[in-house]
DNA sequence: CATGAATGAGGATTCATTCAT
DNA sequence: TATGAATGAATCCTCATTCAT
C-alpha cells in the first residue's frame, strides 16, 4: 500500500533527539502540527469517520504532507496513538513517588491519573477508538508492547513500603490495583456522555469532577487497606 | 419522504407488542435479523467504518431492507443502540434483589453487571462507539433518556436497607456508587485489548476474569462499608 | 412496462360519462383526488422530480391505486396533462364571445386567457415541464392533437368581424395572433421567478399583474388596429 | 468539507481572468467542457431528469472531476446557468444600440433577442428549469441579482430619445416593454413542441420563425408608438 | 517541500414497481 | 380494493491516494 520506505514512522521515537539542523526542526514543527490535528479528528470521529481531507485543511501544511510524513491514514493514525503514549509516559516518569509516604504516594497516583485523563479527553478517546479496532493498529507498534510495566514497577514499589509498614494487604495483586484505577478515572471521562444521558446529570460539570476525584481515591485507599 | 407504514424503529420499544399477524411476525424476524447483524458491525468497526453492504450480505434480506424498515445508516445505528438498551433493561428489572440481605444483595448486582456486561462485550463497544460520537445518537432517543434512574431506584433500596443495618455508609452517593460498578466492570471489556498490550497479559483469559469478578465485588463492598 | 392493459387512461376522454353506479363513481373520486396531487406535484417538481410515494402520500388511497387507475408515473403524468387542457378547453367554449363587438370580445379574451393562466400556475407549469420534454408525452395523447384549432376558429370569427367592420387590420394571422396572446399572457406566469430576480421587482404583487393584465389587452388591441 | 483549491463555481464569474499557467488553462477547458454538456442534459432532461453520469460520460473527464470542480449535481446546475447568463450579458453588452435612431435601435434589438433566444435554445430551456423549481438556485447565485437591471437601462435610453423625438410615447414602463419583448421572443422558443402540437403546425419551421420575427417587431414598435 | 488536479473503487441512498395477503 | 413488505437497478456522492508541476 504505502509508496516507498518512508522511514517517517520510526522516527517517532520516544526521545526526540535533537535537530539535526533548522530544516529538520522544520520538519519536526510540520509533524506536530500535524499530529496534534489527526489527535483531535480521530479521537472525535473514529478511525474510518476521521478524513485525511480534512485534517490536512486544518493543518498549515498539505495533504501532501501527511504522505509523505506518515505514509498514509493508518501511519498517521499510528504516530498519534504513539504520540499520545508518550507523552503520559514521560509525564509519569516525572512524578517522584519515592519520596512520599506509600498511602500518600497511591492517592497522588490516583489524582494524578484522574486529572491527566480528565484533561486529556482525546488521548482516551483515541484508546476507545483502538479498542474497538481491537488493538489491532497498537499490535504493530513495537514500543507500546509491554509500556505500562513501568508503572506496574512504581506502584510496587509503593505497595511493597505500604506492606512493610503494615499499611497496605499483603495479597494485593499490581495489575488488579492498576487496572481498579485506570477503571474509574478512564470511565469518567470515555462514558461521559452516554452515562450523562441516562442518569440525567451533567457528568463535565466541575463540582461533579472534583467530588468523583476524592471518591475515587478513597475508594483505592479503602481496596488495599489491610 | 418515506411514505407511511414504517414507524419500525419506533416499534423497537421496551414492550414488543405480540405481532398482529404473520406477515407482521415475519417483518419482526427481519427486523431482528438485522438489528443483530447492524450490532455485531456497529460494534466491531464503529459507526463510519461499518458498511450497510455488509450488514446486507450477512442478513436474509437485502440492502434495500434495511433503508425500509430502517430508514439508513443512522435509523439502523439508532435502533441497534436502542434495542441494547432495552435488553439490558428488560433483564436488570428481573433481578429481584429486594429478597437478599443487603450486602449480598449488592454484591450480586455487581457480579450480574460483570457478567452481563462481559458476555455481551458487542454491547459495551456500542456503548463506547456512541461516547465517542459524544452521544450524538442517543440524544436523539427519547426512550433512553434518564433509562439508568430505575437502576438508581433499585440500588437506592439496597442501600437503604444495608444503612439501616448498620452495615454501610449513611454517606453514599447512589449515582457515585453505580458509577464505580460500571466503571469497574465496564473497563474490564471496553479496554481488554489495549490494556493487554500495554501490560503483556490475556485480560480474555477466564481465570484472569473470574479473579477480577471478585475484586470488584470486594472492592464495591469495601467502599460502602461503614 | 406496464403490466396488464388496464384500460383506465383511455377513461379520462373529455366528456366524463355519468357514473353508472355508487361503486364508478368512487372510483372517479379516487381519479380527481390522485390528478389534483399529481398536477401539484409534476409542476413543482418535473416529471423526474416529481415522486410515486409522495403523491400517494398526499392521496386519500394508497399508491397501489395510482397503478392500477394509471399504470404507472407516465400513464399518471399523460392523465393529468390531459386533465388541465380538457378543463381550459371546457371553460373556453362556454365564453360566448359572438355575442359581443370585435374588439371588445378580443379584449375579453385576452383578459380572459391572461386571468386563467394567473389563476392555474400549476397547469401552465405541466405545460412548461412538457416543453422541456418535447412535447413526447402530449404527443402520444390523442386527443390533445389540434386541440387549439377551435379557440382559432374563434379568434377567426372575432377577427373577420373586426375586419368587415373595418375595425381590424386585413392581414392578421391567426395563429400568430393567438401565439401572442398566449405568449404575453403565459410569460407572465411561467417566467415569474426569474424575471423578479433578474430585475429585482416582485412579478407576483397584485398591483403589478393587474397594470401588466392591461398593458396586454393594449399590445393586441393596437397590433390588429388598420 | 471539501479541502481547498475548489473556488470553480466562483471562477465562473463574468470577466474570466487569464489563467495563470497552463494547468489552470486545462482545468478551465475542462470545467468548460462539462459546463457545456451539463446545459445541453439539463435543459434536455430537467434538473432531476439529468444523470451525473451520463453528463460525465459526455465529456472528456470522469463523474468525479465533476465533483471536484462542482461539488455536486446542484453546484453544476448553478455553475451551468451562471454561465449562460453570463454569455448573454457579455454579449448584450456589445449591441452598441445608442448609434441608431431610436425606433431602428428597438428593432434591432428585438430582433437580437429573437435570434439569440431561438439560437440558445439550451439557455431558455434552462430558464423555464429554473422557473419550474421556483428559482430557487438562482436565488443562490448574487451574480444574477439585478442582472437585468443593465438591460433596462439601454432600453431607457433608446425610449428617451424616442420620446424626445416624438416617436414613442411618454409613459412607456421599461420593464413592461422589456418584458413584453422577452415574452414574445421567449414563447418562441419555450412553447415551441405544445403549441406545434395543439396547432397542428410546425413552429420551427424556418418560414415560420422568419415571418415571426417581423410579427414581434412589429408587434413592439406599434406599441410604444405614441 | 508545496499545491492543485486527478482518479478508481467503493458506499450510502433512492425510486418506480410488484407481490402477498 | 387496500396495505405493508419487498426488490433490482440505478443514482448521487465520498474517500484515500497519486500525479504533475
Amino acid at each position: 500500500m504505502r509508496a516507498k520506505g518512508t522511514a517517517a514512522p520510526d522516527d517517532l521515537g520516544l526521545e526526540p533527539t535533537a535537530p539535526a539542523n533548522a530544516k529538520q526542526a522544520h520538519a519536526d514543527l510540520i509533524r506536530s502540527d500535524i499530529l496534534e490535528v489527526a489527535t483531535r479528528e480521530f479521537a472525535a470521529l473514529g478511525y474510518a469517520g476521521a478524513r485525511i481531507d480534512e485534517i490536512a485543511a486544518q493543518t498549515r501544511t498539505s495533504k501532501r504532507m501527511i504522505y509523505y510524513h506518515f505514509g498514509g491514514k493508518e501511519g498517521l493514525y499510528r504516530a498519534a496513538l504513539l504520540d499520545c503514549y508518550s507523552r503520559i509516559r514521560a509525564i509519569e516518569s516525572t512524578l517522584d513517588l519515592g519520596a512520599r509516604p506509600p498511602l500518600e504516594a497511591l492517592a497522588h497516583l490516583v489524582r494524578f491519573t484522574f486529572d491527566y485523563q480528565l484533561n486529556n479527553a482525546d488521548f482516551i478517546r483515541l484508546v476507545m477508538v483502538e479498542n474497538i479496532h481491537r488493538a489491532e493498529h497498537m499490535s504493530a507498534i513495537p514500543e507500546l508492547h509491554g509500556l505500562n510495566l513501568g508503572v506496574i514497577a512504581t506502584l510496587g514499589e509503593i505497595v511493597d513500603r505500604g506492606v512493610a509498614q503494615g499499611l497496605m494487604r499483603r495479597d494485593i495483586d499490581l495489575i488488579d490495583l492498576h487496572m481498579s484505577i485506570s477503571a474509574l478515572c478512564f470511565f469518567n471521562v470515555s462514558n461521559r456522555y452516554t452515562f450523562s444521558i441516562l442518569h440525567e446529570v451533567d457528568m463535565a460539570a466541575t463540582r461533579t469532577t472534583a467530588r468523583r476525584r476524592e471518591t475515587v481515591v478513597e475508594l483505592i485507599l479503602r481496596s488495599v487497606a489491610p
